[in-house]
RNA sequence: GGGCUCGUGGUCUAGCUGGUUAUGACGUCGCCUUGACAUGGCGGAGAUCGCCGGUUCGAAUCCGGCCGAGCCCA
């Protein structure tokens, strides 16, 4: 078969992707496997997978595939996390409707049929890098087969009174006009003016007071200080009035008052911000709503009027009336909705709360392995920091419904009972009648927080509600980026708990984030967004996956270029041209071998590939796949390549059957350990070298059983045809031992040599004559492998060579003399220093040192010693257990 | 203000259970077509390991402080 020069990506990835069989990722089920199911994150579908989710998605495939050859029974399920604002707005400016315009499950079917779009173009992405995913276990939170589990795991909760509706201050976007929560709010730091206003006291003296809210002096129920500020002490207990509405509020004393804060006197509001809250409930202060949930004002003077406008004419009344005596320019924090970045107000609505048990959630986060450990840190920080419960209630249409009604006679709530779901309120009404008696019902409109859908994946994947849960569950990983710790993990802890009283996995694996080539963020307005299609028609999937493994250790950010791309290109390029060369060997046929003492560099080999199989085997097992990756990329590079090809050439150009299978087995085995990253180069390289094999990805993973057999000549017990990975040695360990060193030495010699022409500026494949090889070890059996690597006459001698040899440099092996002497180490280097060497070196020869009265050991000191040639001009080799003499022509 | 990361040649990075000359990659400079590979081979230059202090015979590594960058939260 005629191997292409190079390597085609596009063809070789193309070819791949239309013949592999979507069954051998299938999750078997078999009862008694090892199961290894992994609680996918169902990915938002704005119909663009970027390369951001690319590395996530990267990282599960590496476990998932690796997985699956050590032998589990892997689950990868793949959902879509459908619900939600985005996809609302975009069919409302694609239609140019609003939700209210058309009725509601219209517009939910709108929703739906732009969500399935772009799960379609997600997918093609997804499939195009090579995931692995179970296409069966695919899962939709908008399908009722899903939102029917939502549902259940609401009716649970609120049955086990974990979740309950009533009054309470929620964050509120008066954009989007619905509740969130506080994991979806962000901060933002803005520019404002903060007024300095005069409130006149009723029985006291008046007071001035810093706001950036004068807009809300209508809901101002008191006026807080710090006890300890002696400007304002006085005033507490007193009352004052409210400027422009004249309301009477009382003083009060807190701590919390920060006195270097504008006048020291700050107004309290029904809400301004989180501490507006704080005050409220620990002093007992009334409601006042002047903020409607339309973002206008609503009390009767300025009623109607937007924020800013109310801002606006309350400033301008209050300048008339002379109250404002200072405005000042700050910077300021204000909390912000995390989807369209609009400010968020504190209304008291009446909502549905689901419960936070902070100790609960941290308990059970506790028993999960958190990769890197530092999200567990950061999930901690989060938790410890909650003040409310999670408000679930939305008023929004395309989400999971909330199944529930009120009675129109009595205003008793009714939930759904288990056995009607999946419902929609508004569409049907309860099967029961009212605990009153009455069958007249009102719906909930309001609908459920998209992560009261996402929160039970795991359950959803591991079968739940369906008794076979148990099974599957907690499942073996949850992969997901650090930015949903405080969101994602946070509430699938929460939920799996209440639902089930376990917590959802076993381990979590973050990444990071993928930055821009210039090291900022990845973002729309920074313009540094990279699509993964134009990536992979450049470099190819095998080279974009590389790029995920190899950008950095799981959980750093990790970003975008276009130097590892081309690295990992020259990689599949260099291990093709080897796996070419291969070929020409390789093609004539593989035959089972076993080997011998003599086999040196081949036992050489072997080992340095039984190490590889080890580390890349633990980095795998602890998520470092970048170390991983670039173990496998040194071995082919310098090790196989460099080395082994180098010293057998000649040997596998006269067919030797030792080399060839040694090649064949280096091959297998790269591809292997090669398919969770490169799985398109890994499959064409193996079904090049293993024809009629099945692919390499229903492969076993490399596991070196290296059998030691006395006797000669036995038959290997097993062969290297592709599926096996036991190698047969028929000599003792001391032999072998022996072997590995010698092979050491061979590639030593040859890579020296090479060097020294390299230097001497002479081809490579340039004859040269009068090289002498000294050493003690036995290596006639590499001398051909050296002769003929380096086209070089050579001569083999036992012994030292008869040169002069002189002590160039001693010096104090610290390593040695520390321990020993602790302080006194400093004053021995001192003397060791102003000893001639070759008086030391004279000392060594006879077996004991002594300098100032101290004894030392041989091993205190390191050695230098040159070698000076007496009669020949020559070059020198020094290598640990060999010394290389070129004479000069 | 709190929490978490991280500061190592021009750039990115390994080492960080303390041991003399600090790893590798990219870039750069020089040399070389060797029966798979010039997307290759060989070599050179380039780092006071952010700063200060402490522990120690010895610190990139451990401890404290400072400075700087990033992320998360208030």
């Amino acid at each position: 078969m005629a191997i292409p020069k190079n390597y085609e990506h596009e063809y070789i990835e193309s070819k791949w992707l239309t013949a592999w069989n979507a069954d051998m990722y299938r999750f078997r089920g078999e009862p008694r496997a090892y199961r290894f199911i992994i609680d996918t994150p169902p990915p938002y579908p704005t119909g663009n997978f970027h390369l951001g989710n690319a590395l996530n998605w990267c990282y599960i495939d590496f476990i998932a595939r690796y997985k699956r050859m050590k032998g589990f029974d892997v689950m990868f399920p793949q959902g879509w996390d459908c619900h939600g604002l985005p996809t609302e707005v975009k069919v409302e400016t694609t239609y140019n409707v609003t939700k209210n315009q058309i009725p509601r499950h219209e517009f939910r079917g709108l929703c739906e049929s732009l969500t399935r779009e772009n799960i379609a173009l997600m997918k093609g992405t997804m499939q195009r890098l090579a995931f692995s995913i179970d296409w069966s276990q695919e899962f939709v939170t908008m399908d009722p087969t899903y939102f029917e589990k939502t549902q259940k795991s609401f009716v649970r909760m609120y049955r086990d009174d974990r979740i309950y509706k009533s009054d309470h201050p929620v964050n509120w976007c008066p954009r989007c006009e619905t509740a969130i929560a506080f994991a979806e709010v962000n901060y933002d730091s803005r520019s404002t003016v903060l007024y300095y206003i005069v409130f006149k006291g009723c029985d006291t003296e008046s007071v001035q007071i810093a706001t950036t809210r004068p807009e809300l002096l209508g809901a101002c129920v008191a006026i807080a200080v710090n006890p300890h500020d002696e400007r304002h002490e006085r005033l507490i207990g007193k009352s004052i009035r409210t400027p422009l509405y004249g309301e009477e509020v009382p003083v009060i004393g807190d701590e919390a008052v920060d006195p270097a804060f504008g006048t020291g006197a700050v107004m309290i509001c029904t809400f301004g911000d989180k501490q507006d809250v704080r005050w409220w409930k620990k002093h007992n202060l009334p409601l006042k709503k002047v903020i409607g949930k339309d973002g206008r004002v609503t009390d009767a003077k300025y009623n109607g009027a937007s924020i800013s406008e109310a801002k606006e004419r309350i400033i301008g009344d209050l300048l008339e009336n002379k109250l404002v005596t200072k405005q000042e320019r700050i910077e300021q924090n204000v909390g912000i909705h995390d989807r369209c970045e609009t400010p968020i107000e504190i209304l008291s609505e009446n909502q549905w709360f689901v419960k936070i048990d902070k100790d609960v959630v941290l308990q059970r986060a506790a028993e999960i392995q958190w990769v890197p450990p530092y999200a567990f840190y950061r999930l901690k920080n989060w938790t410890e920091s909650v003040e409310w419960d999670w408000c679930i209630s939305r008023q929004r249409v395309f989400a999971t419904p909330i199944p529930a009604w009120y009675c129109d006679q009595c205003g008793r709530v009714l939930v759904a009972d288990e056995r009607w779901l999946p419902l929609d309120p508004t569409e049907e009404a309860p099967r029961n009648e009212c605990a009153c008696g009455s069958s007249s019902f009102t719906p909930e409109y309001d609908v459920l927080d998209t992560w009261m859908d996402s929160s039970i994946s795991a359950l959803n994947v591991a079968g739940w509600p369906d008794a076979a849960y148990k099974e599957h569950f907690p499942t073996q990983l949850r992969p997901q980026g650090h930015d949903i710790i405080r969101t994602w993990a946070f509430y699938s802890i929460l939920r799996s708990d209440a639902l089930v009283g376990s917590k959802p996995w076993e381990c979590v694996v973050v990444n990071g984030m993928v930055l821009g080539e210039d090291g900022q963020k990845m973002s729309k307005s920074l313009g540094n967004i990279i699509a993964p299609e134009s990536v992979i028609e450049q470099y190819g999937t095998d080279a974009v996956r590389q790029w995920a493994a190899i950008g950095g250790s799981v959980g750093s950010d990790v970003p975008y270029n276009t130097k590892d791309l081309t690295a990992s290109s020259r990689f599949l390029t260099k291990l093709w041209n080897v796996f070419r060369f291969a070929m020409i060997h390789l093609s004539q046929g593989v035959e089972p071998v076993v080997y011998g003492p003599k086999n040196s560099t081949e036992i050489w080999l072997i080992y340095e590939l039984a190490s590889l199989v080890r580390s890349v085997t633990s980095s795998m097992d602890h998520f470092s796949f970048d170390e991983a990756l670039k173990d496998i990329r040194s071995f082919v590079w310098n090790t196989l390549a460099d080395h082994y090809v180098e010293a057998a050439k000649g040997r596998l150009y006269e067919r030797d059957r030792y080399s060839v299978a040694a090649l064949h087995l280096a091959l297998d085995t790269i591809a292997k350990l090669l398919a969770p990253f490169c799985p398109f180069f890994a499959e064409e390289l193996f079904s090049h070298i293993n024809p009629g094999e099945q692919s390499v990805h229903l492969q076993a993973w490399p596991e070196f059983n290296i059998k030691l057999q006395e006797r000669i000549g036995a038959e290997p017990e097993v062969t290297f045809s592709g599926a096996s990975a036991s190698v047969v040695i028929a000599a003792s360990a001391a032999a072998v031992k022996e072997a590995r060193h010698t092979g050491e030495l061979i590639k030593e010699i040859i890579s020296s040599v090479r060097r020294w022409k390299s230097e001497q500026r002479i081809a490579l494949n340039a004859r040269i004559e009068g090289v002498y090889v000294y050493t003690d070890c036995d290596i006639t059996d590499g001398a051909p492998d050296i002769d003929n690597a380096l086209n070089a006459g050579i001569t083999y001698k036992r012994g030292e060579p008869d040169i002069h040899e002189m002590v160039t440099e001693i010096r104090p092996n610290l390593g040695s003399l520390g321990p020993r002497f602790k302080s006194e180490a400093k004053y021995i280097v001192q003397l060791i220093s102003e000893t001639p060497a070759q008086e030391i070196a004279d000392q060594i020869e006879k077996g004991s040192v002594t300098i100032g009265g101290i004894q030392l050991e041989p091993e205190d000191f390191v050695i230098k010693k040159e070698r000076a040639i007496e009669g020949v001009a020559a070059d020198v080799i020094e290598l640990r257990e060999a010394t290389i003499i070129i004479k000069h022509k």
